[in-house]
DNA sequence: CGGAGTTCCGAAAACGTTTTCGGCCATGCT
DNA sequence: AGCATGGCCGAAAACGTTTTCGGAACTCCG
């Protein structure tokens, strides 16, 4: 099987080249001591030459480090993966590291699968990126190498978890309405499965206990993570409770969908009704008429975060644990002090 | 550095503990012939009995083939280069390859840099994805194992290119609207920059020409990827041209922006104006009012496909030249029979 | 019983690197 | 001069696998 062009060019070519052996051509390229100045020059130049580029299977073999991380994803196809996968992307080709990208499509087997093969291709280390952030078993005992879970957090607490502090993120979005004066607000969400829907509910009560207000319709109203469900759920709320002054959503999809029924029913937002949604996905939160107010996750800071965790731990220091990532709020039109009526 | 568990198993193990050499456990675990079938038994339990997994690293260093392919894009957060890299993560999983993932960020240094890494890392081939399906400069002179361009053209003919068919596409919808008894097309698409743009204009024209009908406006309405411009533009063509009874859309979300636009000007969809969109990007398609119908140009497949001549080269067998991969409409509730009125 | 053929196995080379270690040479010191 | 020191280099081993090739043992036939 001959290679097209470029008969690949070995140590040993740079090292004759060089009129030295590999060993002293090998310590050379690897800014190792115990060679000369002007040899080292040689060697450098006769690399360059020759366009050499270390076989980096052979080094790995010896090393034990390749160079590459496993990434292990649920479901790539899903909102919050791609983002986490941009940014690890990102970090580790600042770290000329590459990603070995896995889905295993939420199969246990498959999963199971890719894991053996990430092993076997000797993987510094492990990534793995949850499609929802529930806790989720840990699969550090099948994987001899650093991991750092991502977004979902591993139910071992001697793993590294990286997770959005969905929580936190409600208090922003909850906080910045109350101080516009808006006093009767609602919230529309998606599925109560998902721990993000529950740890957001959760965030927002504490606020709204705290500064002594209700929660209107007395329950955050839970269903689909769609634009249909946030239109179906805003005519059902302002139908029942047509004072409603503010509505935080649990996406920003719910939030265009309700800004429609809003639209539709004849409110005005921000002036009737202040709308905040969530992830700042921007193909919604910027498109949206008008455009929303929302709680930016910055998931791409999670994987980069992730990556350097990673690193640390491959250098030797092993975190655990969870870190919360802390959301910001994104003001846009879709919020606004709250008309002065009595 | 002590691997945690699981000391790295080697083939040296299973032979001892098969009681044969390494030469012919190799040999029985690679099925080859001359190996007695109860040798062959014997190192098969030892193998199962360690949990033996070759290192990928020895093997790819002797024979060449590492089983990874590179896949490089040019701007993975896009549109188009995601779905592509779900069909091609999935075909090469079920071929037992995996997948080195590199995002170029539209950046020629970056993607050099990448190139170079992925053939010393010795993949065994290369997808290059594109963002957008312009022609671009082959980069199959820097890189000596078989590649394979999806979604954006090679300018090099002898390369293989893999593309969605833009100009059938629009074909199909076309004569879908005119089958509707619709004669009054116009179409509002994004940047004409844009080669996907204007080859469905292409499409459109040759369509429309064949059926003696104009295209309302005189001319395709060029402008942004956006839902904004979808409204505004739907406003201007229609207070110019009250009397059209379809728009062609060059996006889902340009149609989800019209289909905005003809709620508030008291149009119908599909009764007063039929709508068609394209990608079929279900986010938009499925939850616009109503559910576009839309030009579906499967690029997952287009990523399946990819793999499929890829791993065919690699068998030896190389083509050549560019292969359209037609698009298939998906018809929902944008669009029904023209009204019969005079 | 002898030879030819067949079946099966293992020693050894090979892949491209890194690392260890011994040796050479020059220098400096006594 | 003799000796220790230190700087620099290269031979060789090692990593885990595949492949080649020689040879042992067995079978079959005359």
């Amino acid at each position: 099987m001959p290679r097209p062009h470029s008969q690949t060019v070995t140590l040993t070519d740079v090292a004759r080249l060089a009129r030295v052996s590999v060993a002293t051509a090998s310590k050379a390229l690897n800014d190792r001591a115990e060679v000369a100045p002007e040899t080292r020059r040689r060697v450098l130049r006769a690399a360059k030459e020759l366009e050499f580029q270390p076989n980096i299977l052979a080094r790995g073999l010896i090393l034990g480090r390749t160079g590459t991380v496993g990434l292990l994803t649920d479901e790539l196809a899903g909102r919050f993966a791609f983002p986490v996968l941009l940014g690890a992307e990102n970090a580790l080709g600042n770290s000329q590291m590459s990603v070995l990208l896995c889905d295993a499509r939420g199969d246990a087997i498959r999963r199971r699968h890719y894991i053996r093969t990430l092993v076997a291709r000797h993987v510094d280390g492990f990534i793995v990126v949850g499609d929802r952030n529930d806790v989720r078993p840990s699969l550090s005992r099948d994987i001899p190498v650093p991991v750092v879970y991502v977004y979902g957090e591993s139910d071992d607490p001697d793993d590294l978890s990286i997770l959005a502090d969905d929580r936190g993120g409600a208090v922003l979005a909850a906080e910045h309405l109350i101080s516009l004066g808006r006093r009767r607000i609602a919230h529309i969400t998606g599925e109560e499965a998902y721990r993000a829907a529950r740890d957001r509910v959760t965030g927002l009560r504490s606020v709204l206990d705290d500064a002594g207000l209700p929660l209107m319709g007395d329950r955050p109203f839970y269903g689909e993570w769609t634009q249909r469900w946030g239109r179906q759920a805003a005519h059902i709320l302002l139908s029942a409770h047509p004072d409603i002054d503010a509505i935080f959503c649990g996406s920003d999809q719910i939030a265009t969908g309700v800004a429609d029924a809003l639209h539709d029913l004849g409110r005005r937002v921000p002036h009737d009704v202040a709308l905040v949604g969530y992830d700042n996905w921007e193909l919604f939160a910027a498109e949206c008429r008008p455009p929303l107010t929302t709680v930016d996750l910055n998931l791409q800071q999670l994987g980069t975060d992730a990556v350097a965790h990673l690193l640390e731990a491959l250098d030797g220091d092993r975190r655990t644990g969870i870190i919360r990532q802390p959301g910001r709020l994104i003001i846009r039109d879709s919020t606004a002090p709250a008309s002065t009526r009595p």
